[in-house]
RNA sequence: GCCAAUGUAGCUCAGUGGUAGAGCAGAGGACUCAUAAGCCUUUGGUCGGCAGUUCAAAUCUGCCCAUUGGCACCA
């Protein structure tokens, strides 16, 4: 079979619960998945959890519990965060899971066996109390802060990958492909990083000082340590070893936020795959930012709001739309109440909410809640033709390109079309008179109104898939799995019924 | 210090050489099918600053300023 795309999000660490962050790399995958799937191709979508490691070892104790208790709860937090948000994920994986330990622990053999892993001795300075290393960067006038309490130095044996043979190599790729990584700016960022030497990764911890993690195949007194672990769930949930794993590898897109490209996923990571063998990722997409994100303060109330409630005050589709519309992909982007407010109100409450409404509203009174045959064109109708044609034009560059923010743009002027549309042919004073006319433009206004409602909500479907298929069965249009054929403006929704009357976005209560 | 991104109307942003744009917010108006919604009109900007290239610069070049991020022997 041909290969599938295969698209990532990074793996979330089990150190604490979702926020906003978590919820908006979630979205902007969906949304590129649930567009590749719309113009046919057939999809791979991973997310997961990231388990081991010595935050989720101390959190464990200090709650007096096993490591696994805390990775079942937390995993059960933000699996149900990507389905109250609606996230189309095929798979989930979690690195405490036997697939995964066996495709590390192979991958670290056959790095070992290749001579790219070796053993040695490092002397640092240890903090007992902190249990973790510092370094001279660390002090404050000339002395470690207190936090750190008696800090002595210490000799350590630790295995380590080498990077270094691979630097010129890497330097080639990167500047060779220049659309590996989106927004392209990012790699100049790799580029400056690659300029000083790569040190030798250490890539173990000694079980005395970390017991959560995976063991070393060829060192049963060591785990690995954090990189081995975590990026090599991209290979695991590819089928890495079976004959799944050229129908999924190499991964079209890794999605993940702009603080881990440098070093992890441009560096470490295209390494480890060179020295296994493997194919690198296609491309990167890397995200910016949510800034005041996790809450922010309400200036009417003084209230502090935290963005994920929003979720179930106003729905998936409505969250979904505001961190598309604002985020600027690649770029950061501002987060507050009022924003927000703003967007519901008048993009998704006044505009696309309040036209669905009308519309059903008159089909119920006008046309027996039937949706009418359009039987004339004039100048109304072909002004809105025009501009959907336009729209629709530029809609498929805008989502390849990765502008959702644009795209959405675009589907609500065309939005704000059709309710001026409705204002030219003004339906409610045609239903007023006898003429056999005015008739036909009254049946011809809602038809038309209806086939644009249609289009926009195809164009609308990766970014609210909950309220497309809500309002094209309101209008009585069918569900469908490709884009093909559904662009054009067509008359196939003659004589569909029409539901009754749905408030899409409801105002919230005012105090 | 080096590198990068960003800096356009009160707010969020579009606009990459040819007389400053949109949405929201504000003001006024006509209408009434509709979620006190929608529609029309309108106030508002020396496009961060300085200099340069050009017949012409928000748009190209240089310098500067501001904000943010990257540049960790993260052992």
């Amino acid at each position: 079979m041909s290969k599938r795309f295969y698209i990532t999000t990074a793996i979330d660490y089990a150190n604490g619960s979702p926020h906003l962050g978590h919820a908006y790399e979630k979205v902007l995958t969906d949304i590129v998945a649930r567009f590749r799937r719309l113009q046919g191709d057939e999809v791979k979508f991973l997310t997961g959890l990231d388990e081991h490691g010595q935050k989720v070892q101390m959190s464990a104790q200090k709650c007096g519990v096993e490591p696994i208790e805390v990775c079942d709860r937390l995993a059960g937090e933000f699996q149900g965060l990507c389905a109250r948000l609606g996230i189309s994920n095929d798979d989930y994986i979690r690195t405490t899971e036997g697939r995964h330990k066996a495709v590390v622990q192979e991958v670290l053999q056959k790095l070992y066996e290749k001579g790219e892993i070796y053993k040695a001795e490092y002397a640092g300075f240890y903090s007992p109390r902190q249990e973790q290393f510092v370094t001279e960067k660390e002090k404050v006038d000339g002395e470690w802060p207190e936090i750190f309490g008696e800090v002595e130095e210490v000799v350590e044996t630790n295995y380590f990958f080498k990077l270094a043979q691979y630097q010129d190599w890497l330097v080639e790729t990167i500047r060779e492909n220049e659309a590996m990584i989106y927004p392209r700016f990012r790699a100049a960022d790799v580029l400056q990083f690659l300029k000083e030497p790569l040190n030798d990764l250490c890539i173990s911890r000694p079980k005395t000082r970390l017991e959560w993690g995976i063991e070393l195949p060829f060192d049963a007194d060591f785990v690995t340590y954090v990189w081995f672990d975590a990026l090599t769930n991209y290979i695991t949930a590819a089928g890495y070893g079976t004959d799944a794993f050229s129908e999924n590898w190499p991964a079209d897109y890794h999605v993940i936020g702009k603080d881990i490209l440098v070093p992890p996923h441009a560096v470490y990571w295209p390494i480890m795959l060179k020295a296994l063998g493997l194919e690198l990722p296609r491309h990167y997409l890397v995200h910016g930012w949510w800034l005041s994100s996790g809450s922010k303060m309400s200036k009417s109330t003084g209230e502090v709001v935290d963005p994920l409630t929003l979720i179930e005050q106003f729905g998936a589709d409505a969250f979904r739309y505001f961190v598309t519309r604002e985020m600027n992909v690649g770029q950061d982007s501002e987060f507050s109440l009022e924003l927000f407010m703003s967007r519901y109100n008048s993009d998704l409450a006044n505009d696309l909410g309040n036209l669905v409404s009308r519309l059903l509203n008159m089909g119920g009174r006008y046309t027996e809640g039937k949706v009418p045959k359009a039987t004339i064109e004039g100048e109304p109708e072909q002004a809105l033709k025009a501009v959907w044609e336009v729209t629709k034009a530029e809609l498929v560059p805008l989502y390849e390109g990765f502008q959702f923010h644009r795209a959405l743009e675009r589907i609500f002027g065309f939005i704000s079309a059709i309710n001026k549309y409705a204002e030219t042919r003004a339906p409610w004073k045609l239903a007023k008179s006898e003429a056999e006319e005015d008739r036909e433009k009254l049946e011809t206004s809602l038809a038309v109104m209806a086939e644009a409602l249609r289009l926009s909500m195809v164009l609308l479907t990766p970014v609210m898939p909950e309220i497309s298929s809500k309002v094209r069965a309101l209008i009585g249009a069918e569900s469908f799995e490709s884009l093909k054929g559904q662009l054009d403006w067509g008359t196939s929704l003659a004589g569909a019924s029409l539901g009754e009357k749905a408030i899409l976005f409801p105002r919230p209560e005012r105090n």
